[in-house]
DNA sequence: TAGATACAGCCTATC
DNA sequence: GCTGTATCTA
């Protein structure tokens, strides 16, 4: 309903659109998929579509959810209609997919088997579970070593598989043939550690939404009368039924995207979800943004050459009404290192016709190519930075430190206090954690609770049990002086009293002053919340640290992380074949990894504002040994009209006569094998999941038992699962019934 | 429990 | 060719 009298003209913020801008931000209702091309002013779409939202009065701001994949398209979303409006807009439910499903999965933790203060896993964590998991299922690890065996795990939950829709056969001969069952006693695990994994938080949210009796997703539906979503190209399975759930109440969806900039096939995405949209949507409007503020038509005509290459595309022709303007310029040269002098000659006649440094960008395909123009920089004196190195909050120091936390917050979280049990050291060895670890396994408790337990009996030895002790207090104390103290100094408290800090101090390396920096930058990061676990919430959720250096540089990132931005200058190094596109993308996925390289290629050239530069090497080093390379078929694939091409005669050809089978077996070391999904006949071999019903009390007092340490001995008290026996060497002793067995099956 | 040695794996990466 | 990690040994 529109108050006609609020309206009276034309708001400002319509009157600067393009008709097909227009279209999008109009369509209010129902659902709408709006096609935007790089460049064709798909924030400003968002973003206005939501004021308009507001101005007309169809909603408040707590009846709208806007969804991204990161954390800064939702700040910048948030910055942008902030400064439409005048102020701050609050209240609407505004955030990545995670953190979103992590807040209404916290709100109904109990519907699912969590409890509201579960903790969250990161990559790291999940590695250390599935080699637990490994272990227990007598699964070779070098053979199917964790990280293979979590990324299926992982994609499986990008499609929304959990283990009760797979059949073991699913696995293939993953695991030994036995993958299902692993992954099965996974989410097991998990649900002990009252802990999720990124998919779980997704994944859990639409078991939720699926029982309707429960009243969450109505609950949704009367509340969040209009979805927003961005970078739809990007969703997976998972998240697009979650979306397709919130959808159903009101219909009133509008996802944006581009099919052509869809780059994380890998890591789940579905292109066919954009592609679908008007199947899953009826009645689905579809605006196509084509119009392009960015580039200059060089730059255009050549991303859209190389683009037009692709099959299944939903079409789109990229204009502008700008003219004039550079052709790309594409270069051969003799080797990297070449390449790199050239570039940074360049980017000094850039910076000499006063060109800001900030307006240049080197995107390169992998990571590792960064290093041969970080090397040539610094010779130079360009400043430059490197986007996308390692994180703050992955770093050894802030994760453990964050596991002291996490112990306090959660005894639960095993995962995490194995991490600081011996950290700094306690004297508490492997031998130690194996025995605290398998008595958690067996009374099905976690490794808190079972500590508390067995430091009351003989089990362990007194130092250790001591130690132990001391530790339990500790976690105790720190628990109920959260309570009193504020939680910066809380946990400067914890790790000072830990010994944490200390161990740094006491070491002498070069990096240990570092790390104690970086922890007090972790506890000053700490004062922006208020308390402890909403900080470990952001942690989890939001992985960077906001950046602070907005100073002259050059930027060196990867395609993938270009995503998004724009620079007057861009440098695309490392167009050959193998190299861009990849050859073990190809190798994996066939043509679909072909044009994912093709979009990536497509999304480098628009990220150019006026000049592209274009180059490829004669010679690479790969691995450490030298290999001729060719220029990548997508140089071809520039049309002619929008370059120009540069460089020593022949150089483009060079290393044409190596075959693709050579460059392969070279570039790809051995040939990595992938292990394939294929069916496998017979039963998975069980093994033990982790939580075991416990039988009554066996011993009762008088019963002979035997014990691996102490030998033989007649039982003289019990005491729960606590036994106290009189052993006939070792003397009383208070030992863990579980620790036992009777002393006939023994001998 | 640290230090030494062997060995594999080396593309992208959000939350 | 380099790096991180797993395992062995003093």
């Amino acid at each position: 309903m529109t108050n006609s009298a609020e309206i009276v003209a034309e708001p400002a913020y319509l009157g600067v659109l393009n008709n097909a801008q227009r279209e999008a931000v109009e369509a209010l209702d129902g659902p709408v998929l709006v096609l935007a091309g790089a460049g064709t002013g798909k924030t400003r779409v968002l973003t206005t579509r939501l004021v308009h939202l507001l101005a007309t009065r169809k909603a408040f701001p707590s009846q709208i959810m806007a969804v991204t994949f990161t954390n800064k398209a939702a700040k910048e979303m948030q910055h942008r209609v902030a400064h439409m409006v005048g102020g701050p807009v609050e209240g609407w439910w505004l955030g990545t997919f995670h953190a979103l499903a992590a807040r209404l999965l916290r709100r109904h933790a109990e519907l699912v088997g969590l409890r509201p203060n579960f903790s969250i896993l990161d990559t790291d964590d999940q590695l250390r579970l599935i080699k637990q998991l490994l272990q227990l299922a007598n699964i070779d690890d070098k053979k199917w070593p964790a990280r293979l065996i979590l990324s299926a795990i992982d994609r499986w939950k990008d499609r929304a598989l959990t283990p009760d829709k797979l059949k073991a056969e699913d696995g293939g001969d993953l695991a030994g043939g036995r993958m299902v069952a692993l992954y099965a006693d996974y989410q097991a695990r998990l649900r002990q550690l009252n802990a999720c994994d990124f998919g779980d938080l997704l994944l859990h949210t639409i078991t939720i939404f699926q029982d309707a009796s429960n009243g969450v997703l109505s609950d949704c539906h009367r509340r969040f009368r209009y979805l927003l979503v961005d970078e739809y190209q990007d969703t997976n399975v998972a998240q697009y039924l979650w979306l397709r759930l919130l959808a159903q109440g009101n219909h009133n969806i509008c996802c944006v995207g581009d099919d052509d900039q869809s780059i994380y096939g890998w890591r789940g995405a579905e292109i066919g979800n954009i592609l679908r949209f008007e199947k899953d949507f009826p009645g689905a409007v579809i605006v196509r943004l084509e119009q392009n503020y960015r580039s200059t038509a060089h730059i255009l005509a050549a991303a859209s050459g190389v683009i037009s290459h692709n099959q299944g595309r939903l079409g789109k022709t990229l204009w502008t009404a700008a003219e004039g303007g550079e052709r790309v310029r594409v270069r051969a040269l003799w080797d990297g290192e070449e390449e790199a002098k050239w570039i940074g000659d360049e980017i000094e006649a850039l910076q000499r016709a006063k060109v800001s440094l900030n307006q240049v960008a080197v995107l390169v395909r992998a990571g590792f190519q960064t290093r041969a123009f970080e090397e040539r920089f610094i010779t130079l004196g360009l400043p430059y930075r490197v986007i996308g190195g390692p994180r703050f909050y992955e770093r050894l120091e802030i994760r453990d430190a964050l596991a002291y936390f996490r112990v306090v917050v959660q005894p639960a979280d095993d995962l995490a206090f194995e991490r600081i049990v011996n950290k700094p050291k306690r004297g508490l060895g492997d031998s130690t954690i194996a025995i605290l670890h398998d008595a958690a396994r067996t009374l099905g408790a976690s490794m808190v609770e079972t500590t508390l337990r067995l430091i009351e009996t003989d089990e362990l030895k007194p130092k250790i049990r001591s130690t132990l002790r001391q530790l339990m207090q500790d976690i105790a104390r720190w628990r109920t002086g959260l309570q009193n103290t504020g939680h910066v100094e809380m946990a400067k408290i914890i790790l000072d009293e830990s010994g944490y800090t200390g161990m740094w101090q006491a070491d002498k390396s070069p990096e240990a002053t570092g790390r104690l920096e970086n922890l007090k930058e972790l506890t000053n990061a700490m004062a922006e919340f208020p308390t402890l676990e909403g900080f470990l919430e952001h942690v989890s959720l939001v992985m960077e640290l906001q950046d602070s250096s907005d100073t002259d540089m050059v930027s060196l990132m990867t395609l993938h992380g270009a995503k998004g931005l724009e620079f007057e200058n861009v440098f695309l190094p490392g167009w050959e074949e193998g190299v861009f596109p990849n050859q073990r993308a190809i190798d994996e996925t066939g043509i679909a990894g072909l044009e994912e390289e093709r979009r990536l290629a497509y999304v480098g050239l628009t990220r150019a504002r006026r000049k592209a530069y274009v180059s490829h090497a004669a010679n690479r080093q790969i691995f450490g040994s030298w290999m001729a390379s060719s220029p990548s078929r997508f140089v071809a694939e520039l049309p002619h009209d929008a370059i120009e091409t540069e460089g020593e005669a022949g150089l483009d050809r060079a290393g044409s006569n190596l075959s693709a089978q050579q460059f392969n077996a070279q570039f790809n070391g051995m040939g990595r094998r992938i292990p394939a999904f294929k069916p496998v006949h017979g039963e998975p071999a069980p093994f033990a999941t982790a939580a075991r019903a416990r039988p009554e009390q066996p011993y009762q007092p008088g019963a002979r038992v035997f014990h691996q340490k102490f030998g033989y001995g007649t039982v003289t008290h019990v005491d729960n699962d606590k036994l106290e026996i009189e052993f006939d060497t070792a003397g009383m002793k208070k030992v863990m019934d579980s620790f036992v067995v009777p002393a006939q099956k023994a001998g």
